[in-house]
DNA sequence: TCTCACATGTAACTAGTTACATGATTGC
DNA sequence: GCAATCATGTAACTAGTTACATGTGAGA
């Protein structure tokens, strides 16, 4: 059916989320956008039905817990062979997936515009990488203050995460990184157009 | 309809690549798949029918190649509309797009395997990368010989796609220095372990 | 009063992948 | 003989996004 003995793997990704702790189908939406959203991202409309795919399937179970004042919610546990079938996944070989930036396709083409005003493209995009920087570097800090820094051991359950907040923060440095080279190429052309005019004033 | 004035961001992408010279779909194909698939990728079974949409809309027109031998092909290039469209979406700012790697969920949930076992997980995916690093560099290197290096005219069709190639590489290399900052963790685990416990033999 | 956070779901649509369909030429 | 490259398309399906739908309590 799907990616591996029926499970999606969105649904691995859930999986993934709830063998750390349980959750409510709101937290995991929650996980998928701050501070996770930024290397893996779903929408609850996708989560919801999933959780009840994964239900139906044995692999999590819920219980719900009746709340004063806020609606009633679902708290999600993963099962044993939940934890089972996930811990085979992981250790699967993974197919390549393919990137998707928006902003690589308009670099393709910004050659066919004014450079001047194409900066402010990737200035944009270094502001967005420095406030995803922000949040990256505070959910890390907060793994880093229950265990030891770099020091988180391997069997427990923030280790995934602190690795992938890592990878997160290295993806943000390197865009920057690359986007102030673009500044950089753009600045050379402004530089050797204005060498090669005489200078007015 | 959809992203801008009607068109996709698939749709841009394409006239991304025609733009930089007429291609035939079955060449918007390979480009999307080697080497800029390592940035952006599509199927044919999505290009045919956007490059189709393209043409109702005006942004490209085909003509008809007769080949001895070979298939007969479309050599689609962009249009006046087309060439302006694009400017214009180029500058738009963008919205961010999330990543989907699966290895970043593999990694979320790597606690609960077997550290030995999920080693050979980064060491493929190692592999991979200095594969893409091979594909990568022999691409910026056509680019180089054409013009000097770091010295693309920013006017250039080929300015893009080397701008492009360079984030590309960056990419690939910083994931190879995660994957080994991840195999050190494992080993200080495995070391951890040996001290823990008294040498037999 | 209005927006935000909490909380869960469905419906309609768009985007992307896999599989089907056809057919010639070149190299192993 | 078999696989790969060239060449273009469609059909069926899966995955993901946007919009619809409902309701409470807290704070500005």
């Amino acid at each position: 059916m799907a990616n591996f003995k029926g499970v999606t793997t969105l649904g691995f990704a859930i999986l993934s989320a709830v063998a750390r702790e349980p959750l409510s189908g709101y937290d995991v939406s929650r996980f998928f956008s701050r501070p996770f959203g930024f290397i893996w991202s779903a929408k609850h409309s996708q989560i919801y039905p999933e959780l009840a795919k994964l239900q139906a399937a044995g692999l999590v179970a819920h219980q719900e817990v009746t709340q004063g004042g806020r609606p009633d919610k679902k708290i999600y546990r993963i099962t044993d062979p939940g934890r089972s079938l996930l811990a085979e996944w992981v250790l699967r070989p993974g197919s390549p997936s393919s990137p998707r930036a928006e902003l690589a396709i308009k670099t393709l083409a910004v050659w066919l515009t004014d450079p001047a005003r194409a900066e402010s493209l990737y200035r944009q995009e270094i502001a967005a990488a420095e406030h995803d920087i922000g949040n990256l570097t505070a959910a890390r800090e907060a793994i880093e203050e229950r265990h030891g820094r770099n020091d988180i051991p391997l069997t427990s359950p923030d280790f995934g995460l602190y690795a992938d907040l890592q990878y997160g923060l290295a993806l943000r440095r390197q865009t920057i990184d690359w986007c102030r080279w673009m500044l950089a190429q753009f600045d050379r052309a402004a530089l050797a157009n204005t060498a090669s005019q005489p200078a007015a004033g």
